[in-house]
DNA sequence: GTGATTGCAAATCTTTTGCACTAAA
DNA sequence: TTTAGTGCAAAAGATTTGCAATCAC
């Protein structure tokens, strides 16, 4: 039990995860981790936090987004060339990407099949499979 | 026969492509063009270029990438959040990406099956599948 | 205390844009 | 001509960085 501390999840997952569980941080992954799934970018996360009454810089928000993602709370996701995502869905699963919009869909694991993959050059290993599905309206 | 004229074959490319031939336009296919499966950067292809002693301008340079890649010469490839390569292999494959150097090599198609796709969501078409394998040195 | 973390503003990097100028048809 | 294309420089984003101030331990 953590009597009186708020976010007491948040501040143990920190910990976990070897990151000092400043007030900045605590409030970024109470914001992230409710639960959901979700597909932030830096300056949305940013304006929610502000929104939430939490000060905290710009430029902390995407330190914070990269010190997740290193220790592998989060998962990053590249669409477009100036856009990246952060997917609190660490587990294994792939993307919908509605080109008009900006959005990112999960597509579960078991929806997308790779029955055959290469083998990578000598001397190198396979980090990641990242599979993004475009998708646009049909009258586009 | 196109006597005395450069760039033959880049000129009917373009002019099949819908796109005015111009010493810019030819320049910049014939570098891309080669025959060979290149993947270029803007900042490159406009270091090329001005090495080359083709005067063009690096927005001229990004427009005209954007353009063929409308018309369908060339295949945008985004891998991370600041970096667009262009690549002039259009046919179906997909791509290693060494996150230590920077280097994209394709993966030809036959070598990564998907097996199983998703439903896109209803009123949606599926455009575009990317694979992106991001690979590192062993010990890295 | 002491070292990690943060904020701020400036810097960097990539890409886009506005507009006068130039060139292709 | 006349319309598309280009160059330039400036703007626009997105992200990173340097450094003094602040906070967790």
């Amino acid at each position: 039990m953590v009597p009186d501390r708020p976010y007491a999840n948040a501040y143990d997952l920190l910990r976990e995860s070897g990151l000092r569980p400043t007030r900045q941080r605590l409030a970024l992954a109470k914001l992230l981790f409710d639960g959901s799934d979700r597909h932030v970018r830096a300056e949305q996360l940013h304006g929610e936090a502000l929104t939430a009454g939490i000060r905290v810089s710009l430029a902390t928000v995407y330190n914070t987004l990269h010190q997740f993602t290193e220790v592998g709370l989060l998962r990053e996701v590249v669409v477009e060339s100036g856009r990246a995502y952060f997917d609190t869905n660490i587990s294994d699963h792939h993307h919908f990407f509605y080109e008009a919009s900006g959005e990112l869909r999960d597509v579960p694991a078991d929806q997308l099949v790779l029955s055959r993959l290469p083998e990578p050059p000598a001397g190198k290993l396979l980090k990641r499979v990242d599979v993004i599905l475009h998708v646009a309206d049909s009258d586009g």
